[in-house]
DNA sequence: TGGTTGACTGACCGGGCGTTCAGTGCGGTG
DNA sequence: CACCGCACTGAACGCCCGGTCAGTCAACCA
């Protein structure tokens, strides 16, 4: 399929104003951040945007689910990829760090989403559409320690409320490392969580040599 | 020391009125909540709100450390309690739940001011006020760890990385237990976190008897 | 009981926001 | 070259919010 110019010049300007949505987001966070100022970061005029989003909400939301389709395909790559329980777990949180130290100032974004905010119309559409992505993140993560139990790599335990409480340990670890300079070796961080985690889950029979 | 009746009226009225505010922020959001409503819901006018507080930020900013001193007491007694760490961890990840499954309502104006929004200014102040409560919290429990690492019941890992990722882990199964209705015993999930955790980080050596 | 006080009210104001749309200028067309 | 179409602009609009303050009235005092 070959995009004519007008498709090439349309994506474009969606996308800058989408990243310059998120970085002004990031920036004032999500109630702070005016149309004003997100087409001033684009540059373009505040009109501009209408031609490409109905409204403010629609532009928050499309930004975020093409922000979050990233982090969804560097996780199921993670998910996905063979290997060890211990290897899929380490590079789940490796995906985890590695993304938001990336794409830093989408964090912000992300977490203003977690709970939605403005009137309550509004506040349905955000659930609607912002509420099935983390499900699906955590759902899918559950899956993954279902297939462990299932093996006798992993103790039995509920693994949705594991799911949720390893994503939410990590996003903390995250946060964090977003408020240092410079963060320590991502290696540590993972190694940290990996080892607190799988020592508490894994079925404490099995070998013990690693180290 | 004697209240007089008008002392009494004033407590009474700042009370109502904080209670308001947590009732509608948790209704509709830090953002979306506004004084108009807040008064209505406290059953008095607007105006009234000013004679008690200076501006809507100091409502805000009142209110939240009305509600978080007596989370925080909570779990200072379960820090300051004796007992063995699998103890005090217990009581520290029972003292969250019960906290807010019996405060409900506070649980979204604890997350709106997790990550500050509004003007700069606004962003500023929230900041000075509200993130040394969550770092206060953070760093007793890290003190806590980093006593049974010194103690050797804990193995040695960065204490205050896994104060963050507990806090946070535990925040999350908060969340859907506040979802959900009704929520599983509250000491199924308190063993889920507890021994997810301790298998963890508990040197392998001692007893293993306890189930 | 007439007067005074002050807690309380709610209509009003200024400002800032999202949204609109008449106007602008430029690339293509005949 | 004259014309048109259209992406783009940004001043203007209407809405709603936080904050104000002149006015009200119940409680208390002389």
């Amino acid at each position: 399929m070959v995009k004519s110019k007008e498709e090439v010049v349309q994506e474009f300007r969606v996308q800058s104003i989408q990243e310059a949505a998120i970085r002004v987001i990031s920036r004032k966070g999500m109630a702070a951040a005016t149309m004003q100022e997100i087409a001033a970061e684009a540059g373009v005029a505040k009109g501009t945007i209408y031609l490409y989003f109905r409204d403010r909400e629609e532009l928050v939301e499309k930004t975020f689910e093409t922000a979050i389709g990233l982090l969804h395909r560097r996780l199921d790559d993670a998910l996905d990829a063979d290997g060890s329980f211990e290897e899929r777990l380490r590079s789940i949180i490796t995906a985890h760090l590695t993304f938001f130290s990336e794409n830093r100032e989408f964090f912000r974004l992300y977490h203003s989403l977690r709970m939605p905010q403005g009137s309550a119309t509004q506040q349905r559409r955000q659930k609607r559409t912002c509420q099935p992505q983390f499900r699906a993140r955590v759902d899918r993560l559950a899956e993954v320690l279902k297939q462990a139990m299932d093996a006798g790599e992993v103790r039995r335990l509920d693994p949705h409320r594991l799911a949720l409480f390893l994503t939410e340990g990590t996003i903390a670890i995250v946060l964090e490392r977003l408020s240092e300079d410079p963060p320590p070796p991502e290696n540590d961080d993972v190694a940290l969580i990996v080892s607190t985690l799988l020592d508490g889950i894994t079925v404490p029979k099995s070998k013990r040599s690693s180290h």
